[in-house]
DNA sequence: AAAAGCCGTGGGAGCGCTCCCAGATTCCGG
DNA sequence: CCGGAATCTGGGAGCGCTCCCACGGCTTTT
């Protein structure tokens, strides 16, 4: 193994010049910093990353913490975790992977062991068992989603509030007059996740403004024919629906034609979620832009590394795209 | 922070002796392993990784390279990171995240600075240009996937000339005499990625072995209703078909119902994929298990970690279960 | 002309752990 | 009672890097 002392020696200085010029931490002329960087590649070589950790107390990996309980759609985690291995990596850092169930317990182990400098966490619960945890731990952190009590941390998120109410709002300009939301599933809703409630909150809110009926459904995918039936059955004098619950789409698209109702003739439609569904179906839809979060966190992450200060909440605005599924009246 | 010599101190031995009782590499007194792990957990001690990997040449990680290409099905790739993760734990490992389009200087990185021990390799193609460097790296790898030339490497793949071939023969026992097999996207195949081809053989042999008329088609499950209606009019005597296409097999069943063909009446289908999705359909699927090949893949890298002789080829069985839509004549 | 400031570089302690080399103790058979 | 084996423990060098402390040479100020 090619070590800095070799890289010193061919190059003719001393270990700690070739540390400085790796790091930038202290003026180097340039003839030195060329010899140097030559000796590097001429050697092939590479830090020891234990031993810079060792020395430097920055270990240059993040935890990123992924959930994997159900009612959340697998793409979606998938595109921010690539987002944030991407984004982290222009930091020049890298990404340890947890998952959910190894809890507080691994929270703990890997900041205590200086594995990682700092914590990302995904999918974060109204009450979340680790929040004590993560505002206890000496290591900054970064949650994706809002806590019931957010308070002594940094958490960002989409405003699915204003999602809500732009679905509703989009819908009452249209002149609908008895409008929907079928949201994630039930038991999404049960383990109070906020961002099933946020969504529901400003789509109520919204209607109520405008003056509009509005009632709110959770749906399981795999029942998407039954809550459409049920739905539509309840409510006859439906024109416009809002779906945020990116796998139910088209199997309620499906139920509802069934139903004998045509789109956008009948019922409107708006889908909350990921561009490229809405996009292929021709659905007016509220994209919630999975990469661009996992890059934000990231971002925000790496301020507060930087001993910045980082805005407690951030909510990333989204955008809605008008399609052939809610036509002008 | 709590080092070893804090440890030493508390418990009344020495530095070395508390290694040792962590380690486990020479043995210890009942009495002093019993003090020791008591002043560990009266200190709330954890082990400095990076110290712990410049003294021992060990970093306790492995890098996990994931796909980000199109046609891989998302869920699965998820599944497989999820209990390659889950497994590494048990193996008192961590998983570092690398995304494929680090290319080869990712791998190259890794393994220089040591940052990992080893390395796991998702989603690999024919004539992957990483396929040299994982030979010429100093660190064991283990490739899920097979690449034209598998020599001095360990692979494992999910056996697709088998599931191709079960597919076939599952169709043919029930007496249809022509079948079809609607496969990956077409970028798939000009990619030359292996399983695609692989399912396709084993179909096609098993076919000719039976004397059963079989077609093959890729499909992208953008173009689903195209693909379905085409095959149909080109083979209008077809009644059987295999579908190894995760996210075309609910558009494509909707769309030969849409074309007036009745399943399981007019036609058989089975599905290559996850059980999940064909239980829900009630559709005879052949399981490919996710989770079984990222829990092995881990393990064979831990055999090879442990200098332990790793077959180079490891092909996982899968499993046909008949359900309703290939019912018996 | 001396003092003060600046820039570029070297020396080397120290980061916290592992594991080699010994040393201490106990146990056994002869 | 002794030699040797077996068992358990301690000491401490060394892993490869970072960063504090110095230092020499040069320019600018007093």
């Amino acid at each position: 193994m090619v070590k800095i002392s070799d890289v010193a020696r061919h190059a003719g200085v001393s270990p700690s010049t070739v540390s400085y010029v790796l790091s930038g931490k202290r003026s180097i002329s340039d003839q030195t910093r060329r010899r140097v960087m030559d000796s590097i590649r001429a050697l092939g070589y590479r830090p020891h990353a234990g031993a810079r950790a060792l020395a430097s107390n920055r270990s240059n990996v993040i935890a990123l913490v992924v959930p994997l309980r159900s009612g959340i759609h697998v793409p979606i985690v998938m595109q921010m975790v690539i987002a944030a291995v991407t984004t982290a990596r222009t930091y020049d850092h890298d990404v340890l992977l947890l998952t959910q169930d190894e809890g507080v317990g691994g929270l703990e182990r890997v900041a205590g062991s200086a594995l990682v400098d700092a914590i990302l966490v995904m999918d974060v619960e109204m009450h979340d068992v680790r929040l004590p945890v993560l505002r206890s731990l000496d290591r900054p952190s970064v949650l994706i989603g809002f806590p019931a009590d957010p308070s002594g941390l940094t958490c960002i998120d989409w405003d699915f509030e204003a999602a809500g109410a732009a679905c509703a709002e989009h819908l009452a300009d249209l002149g609908h007059r008895e409008i929907a939301l079928i949201g994630a599933p039930p038991a999404v809703y049960e383990r109070g996740t906020g961002f099933a409630e946020r969504t529901k909150a400003g789509f109520q809110r919204a209607a109520a403004e405008r003056g509009v009926h509005a009632v709110v459904r959770p749906c399981d995918p795999e029942h998407a024919r039954e809550t459409a039936a049920d739905l539509l059955r309840d409510h006859p004098g439906l024109t416009g629906i809002a779906v945020h619950n990116e796998p139910a789409v088209e199997p309620l698209l499906t139920a509802f034609r069934a139903s004998g109702r045509r789109i956008p003739d009948d019922l409107s439609v708006i889908a909350i979620g990921p561009d490229d569904l809405a996009a292929r179906l021709e659905l007016t839809s509220i994209s919630i832009p999975a990469e661009e979060l996992g890059r934000q966190a990231v971002a925000l992450l790496m301020d507060k590394l930087n001993g910045d200060q980082a805005p407690g909440a951030t909510l990333l605005p989204s955008r809605l795209v008008a399609r052939s599924s809610t036509p002008a009246a």
